[in-house]
DNA sequence: AAGGTATATGATAACCGTTCTCACTACTAT
DNA sequence: ATAGTAGTGAGAACGGTTATCATATACCTT
């Protein structure tokens, strides 16, 4: 992920949008929430304005860069978009998140929205409960 | 659903816990904002605050008479606990909710749930499309 | 390389759904 | 009846997110 690919997705490469990019890989989890992401770009010793980090994450989900997720807690997270798409597992402990995909599961949703003439553009499937080695 | 529910649940009977259960009970729709609600009592005369809806729809949501969900679009919906677990299919067209139920999928997530050493306590499954008929 | 223009940014106000506060009301149990 | 407890309504407060607006920056043209 560089500056190409924020131009490939009509982007200009500024300094804001470059570091933001920066965390998200370089971070050991992939979960960000913005104010994660506000945090670690001060601690960088960036002077970026949340307001700054909010748009820049919802540009890069337009872009398909990052995905955004609902878990409950109200906060948004954001992850780096990579190839496939998976579903969610989180604690309600620790916060912790798990990524899984299961073919099956897949297949059963796409055969209940066939079932009930339903297009189905997206889906959302989160467990929620506790890791046992925490 | 009547005033034992409430007296079970450790709730006074009273007029806006009354009035809210039928609203609820009534409603051609099984799935309601607490706007919804609030609007809905109003149309029918009843000076009910809006505070009192969140609560009350809290305390029943607390008590196992409701539950809670939180489809995209940032307020939560509320519906009335029926016997069992279903998830949710939502089209983003009309906002129309059709419940559903696979014993496959449901499976699959306990089985996955296990592989990964994860107490799994609760889960949310939503697919968000548009029904052909609309 | 410099200039011009459209776009991006930062600070802060506004927003929106939800929860809290508090004065007041209405049951409950003596 | 009376004291105590729980419930209510109005509106303030809250927290995450988005909008506003003046300033700063990237990038295209020369």
């Amino acid at each position: 992920m560089n500056n190409q690919d924020l131009r490939k997705a009509g982007l200009k490469v500024t300094l804001p949008r470059m570091k933001i990019l920066e965390i998200l890989e370089n971070a050991e989890e992939n979960h960000h929430t913005a104010e994660d992401v506000y945090k670690a770009l001060l601690e960088s010793g960036e002077e970026i304005g949340l307001a700054t980090v909010y748009r820049v994450l919802t540009q890069f989900e337009t872009a398909g860069l990052v995905k955004r997720h609902h878990f409950e807690g109200g906060q948004a997270v954001f992850e780096l978009a990579g190839e496939g798409h998976h579903d969610h597992m989180v604690s309600v402990k620790s916060g912790k998140v798990v990524e899984f995909y299961d073919d099956i599961i897949e297949e059963r949703q796409r055969a209940i929205a066939k079932e009930h003439g339903f297009k189905m553009t997206s889906h959302t499937l989160i467990l929620y409960g506790e890791f046992e080695d925490e």
